[in-house]
DNA sequence: CCAAGTCAAGAACAGCGTTCTCGCTTCGTG
DNA sequence: CACGAAGCGAGAACGCTGTTCTTGACTTGG
């Protein structure tokens, strides 16, 4: 590993102050990221920027990719703030989170959880950042299934196939190695069907909120968030912990 | 009420091919819709559309607004279906179709619940459409309480704010007026908050498969929605209907 | 020190939405 | 029926877009 040549240096700080201005743009004009206007705003010429990005396809999977990361890391912070033995209070957290988060940056969030582009297939790399979320609520879950936390069987049974899917699901568990011990005694599949309602809920709620959706029908969106999500603790069943 | 001239009709006519064929490019090429490669297909040159839509932003929510109508009328004509007394089987019938609507029709599907178009404004003649869903399910839900079907009061009361809220929804229903007289009796904010958290799931639900999030994660789509809608089922209270 | 590699610039191409002007056809009315 | 008005399609043009290719200057490693 010897130190990275000058060029190398300026390169990748170049390469940054590209995705930098992308994003502004991106908040500034919505969606449509004009790559020559980017350009222009760093005293460039366009074709210049194909140096760095090989096409506007490729800095745009550069933002999502980061917008993953950091909408990722934000809910991880938040929920990391909360003592371990408070599943309600991390779920509490990890959902104040995303809605902040995706407040902040509706453009990126419409970016990664929007409709997505037509010709466009998300590489490899987005999918370790995309999980980050869902990740940290399968962790709360099955913290909250092994502390007791964890409402009744459903009345309507999974059916077969989507038993097995969740089966292989957790086979594939890209957290932490190795899973805790505690973690052995919960039903898996229970709690990964409860996280994959509360994911979906979550995010609906989020879009519906970050699109404009609601915005005709409820004046305190926070106060309905924030409702919404105890009714969620309360369907999954992680109890309130008294301090 | 004079007959329409020929000019008029052959005028309606054309205004109606150019959204055909605008269906059918955005349903092969996404969201990008092109007005000259519309006009192409249409023999036609690009700025002749001009005479019938004033911009592409017009055509798109022309497209948008017959989008929102053609969903409605699948999920209404659905719900129809099944006996009125029957309100858990209603919602089954809207939930899968408005998801069998929305996977058929993906492009359309996401111009309407996607992410919103940058410079675009929604214009008001697109808010009546866009509530036939949502309304319908109030309807189920209303009449499944109004018939004693309504789940426990939520542990978590609604804060203040949020019922004022719900309470002046309420006083601007959309739905057919006068108000069934069975309804009087329900309480109608603990309804309408339980009908926006299920219209909340439903959708969170279904753009997530359409925009192929589920795709990583789950084969068993079909059974996972079936699931998922019975799940909210019981949430709501919507007790099954023996036949 | 020099060949190889990297970089920014510029010109060019095809495609886009939109505007304007021009003849031609159809309409409502006197 | 006739005539001015209005609607219509074609064509050219403008400024914007993403992308490619070529050219000349600069940095790097051997």
């Amino acid at each position: 590993m010897t130190a990275p040549s000058i060029r190398a240096r300026v390169r990748a700080e170049l390469t940054e102050e590209i995705k930098a201005v992308a994003r502004r743009h991106l908040a500034a004009d919505g969606a449509n990221l004009s790559l020559r206007a980017v350009a222009r705003d760093l005293g460039m010429v366009p074709s210049a920027l194909y140096r760095y990005f090989p096409s506007r396809d490729a800095l745009l999977t550069a933002l999502i990719t980061s917008a993953y990361d950091d909408m990722g890391a934000a809910v991880e912070a938040a929920e990391a703030a909360v003592p371990r033995a408070d599943p309600r209070g991390r779920w509490l957290a990890v959902c104040g989170a995303a809605r902040t988060w995706a407040l902040e940056h509706p453009a990126e969030y419409a970016l990664i959880y929007g409709s997505p582009v037509p010709g466009y297939a998300a590489p490899q790399d987005t999918v370790g950042p995309a999980s980050r979320v869902i990740v940290a609520v399968v962790a709360v879950l099955f913290d909250g299934a092994a502390a007791g936390h964890l409402a009744q069987g459903p009345a309507t049974p999974m059916p077969p196939a989507l038993l097995a899917d969740l089966r292989e699901l957790m086979g594939k568990w890209p957290g932490p190695e190795p899973l805790p011990r505690e973690w052995a005694a919960v039903p898996a599949e229970a709690v990964l069907a409860v996280a994959m309602t509360l994911w979906t809920q979550l995010f609906g709620l989020i879009s519906f909120e970050v699109f404009g959706r609601l915005e005709a029908m409820l004046a305190a969106r926070q106060e309905y968030f924030d409702h919404q999500v105890e009714v969620m603790a309360d369907f999954a069943g992680l109890a309130p912990t008294d301090r």
